[in-house]
DNA sequence: CGGTATCCCGGCCGATACTG
DNA sequence: CAGTATCGGCCGGGATACCG
């Protein structure tokens, strides 16, 4: 899956493929799909969105956990950061044109993966049956 | 972004909401897009493949996390194992239907990701300059 | 409201050794 | 080849306290 690469060039020359260890899309890609990272982009998906409303779209994240994730992806380019300077505080953030190509991929999968989850149990009651009656 | 629930019904009754901290889904979603999840799944969506071609396709991996990994995901119905009682053992991992249809939408997000990363790095360089500079 | 700093535990994950 | 078992570190991530 990793395709050759010459000792003396670098990562930044070539296409890039996340399936080789040193290429710099797999963090990005772990951002992006990463426990808290695939939740809040999607949330994000319906709409600029202040971080604790944003904290209850994403059921069950920690302040610290959704910030480092926003932050991360404010860093990636997924996601911008709007602050304003009044008080109280009041910060939006939003997606990127980037972010949104990525979250509606998200969301295809996600939404998918919601649809599949009766043959999803399913499959996991054959598999713990058949493994418990050996 | 949950939706609401009445206390004695149980999610299996239910629309699937992976924004719901108690909905299955979201297992299933980390199971897929996780760290190795996402690339396994990705690697297999070539064809079939045994344990150590696997283990070269994605690139890092540890025998351990990769039998973890492939676990998970036949469980969940994604992936099937066929092992032959020959000797040396000869083992093949493939996609399941739903696997399949799960990988083209991962591998449309991966193969979205690996062409920004262009414009992933950039932003990533305006980010931290304009944190140093401060 | 919208965060950051600190503490700390569980479990993810890599390394190694062993099995059939 | 295709794994399982065990050990240990390290860090993800929750809880709490605190700041502007």
């Amino acid at each position: 899956m990793q395709k050759p690469v010459s000792p003396d060039t670098t990562y930044t020359d070539l296409p890039f493929d996340v399936f080789a260890r040193a290429c710099p899309s797999r963090e990005t890609l772990e951002h992006v799909t990463g426990r808290w990272g695939s939740l809040t982009v999607g949330a994000l998906r319906e709409g600029p969105c202040r971080f604790n409303e944003l904290r209850r779209r994403v059921d069950g994240v920690s302040e610290k956990m959704l910030s480092q994730t926003l932050h991360a992806l404010e860093r990636d380019g997924i996601v911008t950061r709007d602050a304003q300077p009044t008080n109280p505080p009041r910060v939006d953030y939003e997606l990127t044109p980037l972010g949104r190509e990525v979250a509606d991929r998200l969301l295809s999968l996600i939404h998918f993966l919601e649809g599949s989850m009766p043959q999803v149990l399913s499959s996991r009651q054959s598999y713990d049956g058949s493994r418990g009656g050996l």
